[in-house]
DNA sequence: TATGAATGAGCTTTCATTCAT
DNA sequence: AATGAATGAAAGCTCATTCAT
């Protein structure tokens, strides 16, 4: 019986996780002020009230979702700090990020982009701390990439990485919006090179 | 009394104009749902009553900004097929519209990106369509790049239209969440060759 | 029509004093926590909607009750500063101020004795204000009382104003508890009559 | 295993006597209907589930805090039909005993006074009668201190109930309110003692 | 005994919409 | 045209109570 408390412990994770894919779910299909407690709770398969034994409140929920997104976003990123990776390999494994979470979690890469990226109503202050963390991280590849003679400099670091997660975020929330989900590691590998070529060498035929 | 129904219908129209003006800054400040009659009402300084007797009800509202939206951006389209104008430059059309729309009126830009764009919660299928039409047009002029060899074509033309449209959405977007207004015309025209450039020679550096 | 905004006016305060003695009525039955909106606006025959267009939350509008209350007891209070009355003039005057507040609105009184004298759970520091500045100002006649050789010195003037005030409010409170209307003017003379003399005069019968 | 239910019944005693006073400890701080049951377990130091096994309900729990407080109560004035005591003594036995308890239970004394004794929003018919029996009894005294010529017989007899109970009342809950402790015995007495020559002989100086 | 997960009725508050004036 | 009083559905959150373990 040594296992006891771990299995109680994992019981409440398991709950927990449950109710976090649920509101994944729903926070997507109607947004964080339209998606309703009793949504989450019905689509977990529990009682309303069993959600406010696990989480505070709504925007508590909502938080916890945000955190796995950051946490796996900004894990990615320490790496690179302590490795020798090229500004290429970086903005590569970016997009690899969104492609990957989209194929794992879709939801929690479009609440990312519809409730964060592209929103102000749901933005609390710590909401835009994250963001502006991300944003400034993905510029600083930029800003090297272009002292290091590999990105135009014509171009502001910050303008580039508007068009670059821009472009990212597109793919992914077109993909949403038709339904498309992502069907093959081939597929996956075929969008993030082509997004990656159009950025570093642009769409006009005479680079390709 | 010849002139008073064409005074009255003009009182309309101006009524008609302060609400949508007042509810386009409402809506972009908390989003759709958020925004309440009230609020809108308050900005336009009338009564909360005096909008239903204007408008049916608060999706109508929007309806209409989406309308004002929608028809300039067609209205620029639908010219394309009467004249003979190259791919880059109904590109750089297309990037111009937005800055300039932003210019002249930035909430209208920031509701059509985060309220429709990007957004699942406040799409009806009205809505819906006027977005697929204007991502099919779109792709038109991607895939006519493609077969007079001005765009590359190892990329599906929908793809490039994400690539592309994404980069613009968030440019705007971005200036909207930093508050930064398009201060000259030479700014917004060096914004606008930028992106168009990375779009079509990509970020890399010549020498490269 | 120059009565028009007089008249509408007057409509607003003719509903509020509705909703007010209706919310007099229900948290007298039921105390402030039990309750409930729809209670409230029941014993006023509107929907529960309304209350909350005169009055911002359930606590605004027991605040409104207290304020009458209150601003009653005050004023009678500040007259004093002005004019040369006795201190038995002035106990009197509490005990008829209660007894006639009794008589026009027993919730008033049962409210303020159960919810505001005797309870804590109530108590925002706002009310323990008011009720803080009310026991002062009847100290302070004791204390006058005292100096002046009307009232006895060996107990302090707080202890006198706690055995003072209680009595008055036990003799209300068992009124109500009991369901005893105050039937006559003469009625309440006596009991205003015997109340101070047992004060100032004591219980026993050599005294008498 | 003779001892083992006698343990095992003295341990029920000890948690229940645990809970009781937690409950005691939290209905005085938050009134009965704003004490949580989740309060009363974790100022017990227990889970809030073991409260059920020991009570039926959180109406119960209430009323057996206040079956303490009454059966004390009673226990004194049972005493008195078999005893030769003067009205004064019984009197004097009444205010010791509220200040007793005060002092060894000032949350049952707050509890009686702003539950029972001062508000209808708690009182059960059940509990309604032990309020009136209690006043009864104490009525009794006044009436045969009346008929004694002990005390004066212009005044009814439940009128100087109310005088008299209130008065100790507002005492008691006027040192819970400023959070006084009695301090010591000897204050304990100075206040019973001025207490009831107040009430006796009124608050009227000798030479006045 | 003891725990705390689970339930759901109930409450306050908000706000789109209607309608009398 | 214009106002804002009136309505009531809806949603977030609380908490007494039950029950499996």
């Amino acid at each position: 019986m040594p296992l006891t408390p771990s299995v109680a412990s994992d019981s409440r994770k398991d709950k927990e996780t449950v109710i976090l894919d649920a509101a994944c779910k729903v926070f997507r299909e109607k947004g964080f002020h339209q998606a309703r407690i009793t949504d989450i709770a019905q689509a977990a398969g529990i009682s309303y009230g069993l959600v406010y034994h696990y989480f505070q409140s709504k925007a508590d929920l909502f938080d916890a979702i945000l955190k796995e997104w950051w946490t796996g976003l900004f894990e990615l990123m320490e790496k690179w700090d302590n490795e020798a990776t090229t500004v290429e390999d970086q903005l590569a494994a970016l997009v690899t990020y969104f492609l990957e979470q989209y194929q794992r979690k879709p939801d929690l890469v479009h609440i990312f982009i519809t409730e964060i990226s592209r929103s102000a109503a749901n933005l609390t202050p710590a909401r835009v701390n994250w963001f502006k963390m991300f944003l400034s991280r993905t510029e600083k590849i930029m800003a090297v990439g272009q002292s290091g003679k590999i990105l135009r400099t014509d171009i502001k670091a910050r303008y580039l990485t508007y068009i670059f997660l821009g472009a990212i975020e597109s793919f992914v929330s077109a993909m949403v919006l038709e339904n498309q989900p992502l069907r093959s590691k081939a597929q996956k590998q075929r969008i993030a090179v082509g997004l990656l070529q159009v950025f570093m060498n642009g769409a006009r035929t005479i680079n390709a």
